[in-house]
DNA sequence: CCGGATCCAATTCGATACTG
DNA sequence: CAGTATCGAATTGGATCCGG
């Protein structure tokens, strides 16, 4: 872990998780859970598996993470986040945003987990009819399915199949994340091959945070 | 700039600034407005100046960054921070608030300057009492001073030595910040060497920021 | 299959020296 | 002051191999 020598908490923190593909590997424990080392290199496409291990046990070392070995029938060592390394979460989300400005462009290189689109309404949108009644919206791409759900003044979302959903989106993942973030009208999302179904009245209540905490 | 191929906001955000230094850069603009090469290469303490070079020209290339051309008198370039590049603010206070954790231990190798500390109450602290008075600290740590201003509820940060402060602190760079970032009572900063003279009362308006915006 | 370890090529970084 | 140029060191990526 090279360090950059300086009294500031900015580089302090960089030193730590400032490492090539540290973070990414956070954000798959943060948003998924408990995680064994192959689902882990099968959420980080393109990671070596020996970088993996390295930085594993250097989120080890510095408290981030902790192994724990899941007892028979499972019996695998499991990867989990220390309540230092929840406290990331933070830091990834105020990533995450600022980020949203470059998912213009989709490029064909790039790979795509439904993991990573589904968080995305949970951490950078807002409900803004929190007495509004429950909803749950069915999401579609890539052949993949998220739910979202609405109540209470919260948004949550988890990947896989709902049970009579108020709507189901479907689309590319340009477009559907573009509806659940705000960054695009559903006219402009359905000429982009968006196909929606269901009570159209609930993407209403969903606008972006705003930026500033 | 390596790509890391997901389609994933976070992912895309550590595509272009993830790189080794340049959110220090981006730091270093953000809290001490436009800057000449020089000047920047002397607040990053380790940099190369070919490193610094190819990272200014990076994020010129993404967009983050603007030079400018001063004019005579001055007759050099200086680099500042587009809308984009300082939209980075929540994410650097992030980082920030979260890597406090690790400010507890002052190495010797440790480079220091007071804009480092000085940005740590106006990002990092609140002021509890929106309506009281103005009132002025006067910081100083290894021979450098700052000034922190509270007023109107908002906590504001300069290098430079104050006229007729309300309180001042002398001490070392881990002594001060944690007072000011109320990780460090006003006894226990006593015990590491801080010495305080003025309105002692004036630091039990700082409080430290919740930390999940 | 799972959880690595090992090896090697490609890339990036850091330190120093040098230039207009 | 504001960078280039160069080169060795360190890090990363990709492939392969191995014991349980």
């Amino acid at each position: 872990m090279r360090t950059y020598g300086q009294y500031c908490s900015v580089a302090r923190a960089l030193d730590v998780v400032g490492d090539r593909w540290t973070l990414l590997i956070v954000r798959e424990m943060l948003t998924q859970g408990p995680r064994r080392f192959t689902d882990l290199k099968t959420g980080l496409p393109g990671i070596a598996a020996n970088l993996l291990t390295t930085r594993l046990r250097e989120l080890e070392d510095v408290g981030l993470v902790r192994r724990e070995e899941a007892p028979p029938p499972i019996a695998t060592t499991l990867y989990q986040l220390t309540d230092d390394g929840l406290a990331l979460e933070s830091v990834l989300k105020a990533l995450g945003l600022w980020g949203l400005r470059y998912m213009g462009e989709e490029r064909d290189e790039d790979s795509f987990h439904m993991q990573w689109l589904a968080i995305a309404p949970e951490w950078f949108s807002t409900d803004t009819d929190p007495s509004g009644p429950p909803a749950t919206i069915e999401v579609i791409a890539t052949g993949e399915h998220a739910v979202i759900e609405l109540g209470g003044g919260r948004i949550h979302s988890r990947v896989g199949r709902a049970t009579d959903p108020d709507l189901v989106l479907e689309g590319t993942p340009r477009a559907v994340l573009g509806v659940l973030t705000g960054v695009l009208t559903l006219d402009r999302a359905k000429e982009l091959g968006l196909v929606a179904n269901g009570r159209l009245d609930v993407l209403d209540r969903i606008k972006p945070v705003t930026s500033t905490p």
